[in-house]
DNA sequence: GATGAATGAGTGTTCATTCAT
DNA sequence: CATGAATGAACACTCATTCAT
């Protein structure tokens, strides 16, 4: 008997992220899925239980793609700010390595799909990072505004820049990404006059 | 694809609106939106050359009622910051009457029929606020960035807000949205120490 | 607009009639009966919820023509015993006429489609004749027994006399029905040793 | 498909016994069989050349079940009355104790996988009991009629009391049966008034 | 012999679109 | 202009069967 294979498994994700990204949920068929992963369409039906569970499987692995990239950076020896720069340029370095992500991401999470249960593990892997920002709030470093806002100005801004969509062209240099996280910090630092070289 | 009744062609528009943010792009059928807009779906094809000129009509549509009341508020005869404020208040407050609208927007925004055409049509829209920006930039009122910078910090965090997705609320009070401004006030202005007060 | 074409709708029960009789249930799929009737599978579906309730109208149909062809030879002015050959003769006739109709109805009526609420619904339109042995049993014409066992030994013989299925030839020509028919009456019959000329 | 395992090979048939009989054969899949048999679907492969060849397997199995029933009633030392008393009471317990058994026959010989090879072979099988009727005919006990005749009356009941199917139930207790027999007795009987108190 | 992953043709069904009325 | 019956290609999904292990 064969093992399963998890080759065809990742196959399938990565064909389904590509697809998708290219062509949109409704465009994207299981044939064009199954046959860009080289497997039957009747395969991938042994991997997953149908369309839907295909795209939320997908989902959850861009998301774990990304949540990774940004723990990684999560370093309590670090002062805050610093922490969140380094977040702020990995999560920068994976869009260009792999610019589907955040579309996919995107795009999923603006769909129908998108449910709250999903949004709550999103937030629950993220804890350390949500835990840091609360404790830069304890230390009068971070507003003491709640976590809706903390997000938006803090996170959401990253979507928008690296997919640089439409006609205002965010170029993602080294210089660039401090400059937009020096905005972000900006936005949810506590300020003192002295901090205001962050702009100079 | 004559226009005779312009009931008929607006029943149609929020009947789309209404289900695609209901149900999604794929779930959301021809014959259930002409139905829901009380035509058959043989009239629908009079209004709309197909369904994919349907969801564009749609978004456009959605588009100039979130355009028009952004730019209502520009009054040249206000400083930039209350200005802003102003966009800000009026947008929340179409948000909670309308809910559905930047629903769409965003679900639109992020699937596969959005294109740079449309992008650069939604830009030239808001042409006078994007003005009224560059005029504070050269009044060093601003931080002298790109206009991507400016949107991400500036309109990207309302999307996330007035939808509120998820775990983390956002409770659209008067309170909070002077809060929420204050810090997209902080992150793309160009700071001197009397304006901290800000966050006070 | 086109009206529903009330042909169509009769097209396709005589097309699922025709081809389950000949290849089956599982065999016959819904894009064949399409076909068959001229129309397109999409078609089918506007005057069918699906397969399903195709094949189930399909057996009401068959149902109705022929508890009419028996209930048509029901007459009070009659005697009990004329009223039940003229029954059976009926029957054979339409037997011969379309072998089809009992043989789709003991597939369907044998396969698990068959519900208890068409079972029903079939024995109330049959009341005239049962109400009719109801009143023989009365007169002391028939054995006072269950009405199962009526049915047992007056008509599902029948059932399996019209398909003369197999090895057994049964030729329905005017002397054989007559046995035929003087063996389930004396089955049911309550006798008197008068009546035993019914077999000479 | 050589048979090692004669436990595997009763229990897919076994399963195919239950499987059909409850959800009927278009949807009963060849997996479900083999989960429901404890085997893998490859393995009936082993035993069964395919699908068909299980469902006639199945089919020739119950059948035997249900003529070695009859025929181990046939006893030349009775008279034909008692002996077809007999075989119609051991075909009810049967029915009690095993009610898929006519159930699965009934649905099978109304399918299109029914074949005349078929029905030969089962004829051949209960060639005993078609030899004690023939032997009645000749001794003037049993009315000079066609096979197909005798069948209808004294066989064709019995399946329809032992699944007692719909509205009107049939309770197979030692007198109903034999009332049942009784009715049975009188259409094939070549009748003298003597023999009238069998319905008494 | 036994397994169950893999296959791909085939299924029932949907739906954007057309067109006779 | 308006209708909704009709279409048929396309879809998601199933399943009898095979075969590498």
């Amino acid at each position: 008997m064969r093992q399963r294979d998890d080759n065809k498994r990742l196959a399938l994700l990565e064909a389904t992220l590509e697809l998708v990204t290219e062509q949109g949920f409704s465009a994207t068929s299981v044939a064009m899925i199954a046959r860009r992963a080289g497997v039957s369409p009747g395969t991938l039906y042994i991997y997953h239980e149908d369309k839907d569970a295909l795209l939320v499987s997908t989902f959850l692995d861009v998301c774990d793609r990304l949540i990774d990239t940004a723990l990684g950076q999560v370093d309590e020896h670090l002062v805050l700010r610093e922490q969140l720069r380094r977040v702020w340029v990995a999560l920068f370095e994976v869009a260009l390595a792999s610019p589907r992500l955040f579309r996919f991401y995107d795009m999923f999470s603006h769909s129908a799909w998108m449910t709250d249960e999903l949004r709550e593990r999103n937030d629950q892997r993220l804890a350390p990072l949500l835990e840091a920002l609360a404790e830069g709030q304890r230390q009068g470093l971070i507003k003491p505004v709640g976590l809706a806002l903390l997000e938006a100005f803090l996170f959401r801004p990253i979507h928008h820049l690296v997919q640089s969509s439409g006609c205002h062209p965010f170029e993602p240099d080294s210089a660039s990404i401090d400059m937009a996280f020096a905005m972000a910090w900006d936005a949810v630092a506590l300020k003192h006059c002295a901090s205001q070289e962050s702009v100079s």
